[in-house]
DNA sequence: GTTCGACATGTCACACATGACAGGTAGGGT
DNA sequence: ACCCTACCTGTCATGTGTGACATGTCGAAC
């Protein structure tokens, strides 16, 4: 499962507790990569917990547990990064669900659409943009770096969603053109 | 559900079978927006005839059954695909979930990887740069501006990875110059 | 005439994810 | 003293998705 290592690789970076690791999934993380909420992240913890994969290094105020990853645990996450990525790759994007299904609608709808996509990703690259810029952020915690990486990403993303809805309204208008044209 | 959604979307463009309907999902539709198994499509479809948003057009050889969607059935993609993008927005991609993970990796397989990403996602761009260049494709059914939509934006998707992967290739670069500028 | 691959549909046990529910603590403001 | 917010952990019923299993047809090659 995913989950296990999402854990795995969020706590190989700096420990933390399950609260922490439900925080990281309302960012990018859940954003781009992988969704999850509380009610799946601590069971998976305590079923790592079991395996030997993680262990609870420290436990604090207000019932915290704070997690670190074993030796073990850190050997399974390279083993499925560095694995192949043959097997059953999950890929499930309601965002991007939605836009291969344009095609279902009619063309005034198409171009509503499209065009709220573009300004939509079009604000989430300014955002991210602005994020960058304030270069070595006011450090998100230890995953200053990850978080580098992750809007990187999430930047490169939007802009090509973008370039994609702004390309796709273009269609529309050449295909109206040849429409009217093809009146005569 | 966003598979109930997706079917309606498909059946929208033109009629078809549990069969070829769960062929669409191996493609760009499986690979970049939602994937699904004629495990889950045919009493999907089912459940949806039930409801009056599809109904079985036609019984042909081999008992294949295709399906139609209904007046209802456009109604309710319309209003999904319209309709706030706001709700519980499922994200679930396993591959970004590994280029998220990398910085929990050695420097020496961080780079192995990145690379690895640089490469594939090289690959899947110039095939796809093929197949839209060969215009008015050999017309993949009745869904070939679906086709061309979804290749137009998995070129995108893949070009954008392949830049981040670049980038990221380049910092870790910068990276080990100032490590061994700092030795001195 | 048989074998094989593509066509075509379905069930079921099991694993997984989500939302609703539940309970409790520490710190800061008023 | 009280309240509110953020912190912090958990369960459980219900819905969804997956892989293994089951079944049968049609056409083409051998």
């Amino acid at each position: 499962m995913s989950l296990t290592h999402a854990l795995l690789g969020l706590l190989a970076v700096a420990p933390a507790s399950g609260y922490e690791l439900t925080r990281e999934f309302e960012h990018e993380l859940g954003r781009y990569a992988w969704q999850a909420g509380h009610t799946s992240i601590y069971p998976e913890l305590g079923k790592l917990a079991g395996r030997g994969l993680v262990r609870v290094m420290h436990e604090g105020a207000r019932g915290a547990k704070t997690y670190d990853i074993t030796p073990q645990g850190r050997e399974e996450l390279r083993t499925w990064l560095l694995g192949p990525p043959g097997g059953g790759t999950t890929v499930r994007n309601e965002q991007v669900l939605r836009m291969f299904l344009i095609s279902a609608l009619e063309t005034d709808d198409q171009r509503r659409l499209l065009t709220r996509i573009a300004e939509n990703t079009a604000r989430a690259a300014a955002e991210l943009r602005e994020v960058l810029a304030a270069d070595a952020p006011p450090d998100r915690g230890a995953r200053a770096g990850f978080g580098r990486l992750a809007g990187e990403f999430g930047l490169r993303q939007n802009d090509a969603v973008h370039e994609w809805a702004t390309w796709a309204l273009d269609q529309l208008a050449v295909d109206a053109e040849q429409h009217s044209a093809a009146a005569y």
